[in-house]
DNA sequence: TTTACATGTTGAACTTGTTCAACTGTTTTC
DNA sequence: GAAAACAGTTGAACAAGTTCAACATGTAAA
């Protein structure tokens, strides 16, 4: 079935009845995206919360300087979505492209709205997620004061060898904060 | 009233009736502590989420170098807490200490259950505040990345006047992610 | 299959930030 | 009120990371 992953990602958190999670699963819809091509572009409106079923996405802001600097890469089994768009419909600054050709699942605005009212354990869901979300960010930029761009790049590829094999160096060189020609010379001498 | 700013901070995020709002703060337990005392210390496990009605704490870490790394200022009106010693009762990586003469208010893990269970609103509650809170660590991430140390200086003196006039140059330094002696420069070109 | 365009590499000069040490000025503390 | 401890400043040498330009390589597209 299509929405395993998704009811094997959500009950890690929280547990559901049989009759709850096909509720739940059910106001989710399944897109296919194409290598590539874009979930989102900055200046729309995030409308959906997603969750990655196949391939893999780069998350990224062009800031000020024109450079793109990735906030995360989103492979299977992960969630997707720009809150600060979806939960106050705010043009977003984000950018969510494909890396490859993948599948999500979908929920709208109104659905997931609909899915808290129903049923609180919902609300536990987001409410465990985002606060793990939290500390791993919390982490992320100790780890970004406190290493190099060397360590930081080791400590990524050793990671997440799986995401990093389908990237080019600039896009992990975008995460890691630094220019891809830095992170040429990094991966010289190492 | 003690409860007032409380009160006022929760209801910003989610609606609650006088009674809800009686039986949630009344979990709250108050305490003060002196300046320089910690609420916490790295190794302990944290067994409270807290927030301050007076004064100010740094919430800081000791990276490998030693160096004290700062995640975050919490002054009157803000939450502090450790997410993840707390959820799950391992030791905390975090210490959290006053900068001035402090009030917090306390609720233990027990309580903190007891009034999730009690009201699925309050779950509403921290999902939603953990989702801000996830967007401006992102934000703070996209910062380092696309500032320099003395944009992300000047902007941090800007946005949080308040509490930069009662930090040393040492703990702004730590929150920046630089060492104090180059802030010391960057003060002195602007 | 050739063209065109992206990615990756390298070097040299440059900017940003660190380190260490010495010195000065301020708070604590006894 | 003196001594100790800590915060802030400065300079010089250094390390980390950027910029720009030139070239090489791979890859998508016509």
């Amino acid at each position: 079935m299509i929405n395993d992953l998704l009811i094997k990602n959500i009950t890690k958190n929280v547990a559901f009845s049989k009759t709850e999670l096909e509720e739940f699963t059910q106001l989710f819809h399944s897109k296919s995206i194409k290598k590539k091509e874009f979930l989102l572009t900055q200046g729309e409106i995030c409308k959906f919360e997603g969750f990655v079923l196949e391939g893999c996405f780069r998350i990224f802001i062009i800031d000020k300087k024109g450079n793109e600097n990735t906030l995360y890469f989103a492979a299977k089994d992960w969630w997707l979505m720009d809150i600060d768009s979806f939960m106050n419909q705010i043009p977003s600054n984000l950018n969510m492209q494909a890396l490859e050709d993948s599948k999500v699942l979908l929920i709208n605005k109104q659905d997931k709205i609909a899915l808290y009212d129903r049923f609180p354990k919902v609300e536990k869901l987001f409410r465990i997620m985002s606060q793990k979300a939290l500390v791993s960010w919390q982490r992320r930029l100790i780890n970004n004061h406190s290493f190099t761009a060397k360590e930081r790049y080791l400590h990524f590829i050793e990671k997440y060898p799986d995401i990093a094999s389908k990237l080019t160096d600039k896009q992990i060189a975008g995460y890691l904060g630094i220019r891809h020609e830095f992170l040429s010379k990094i991966k010289r001498q190492s």
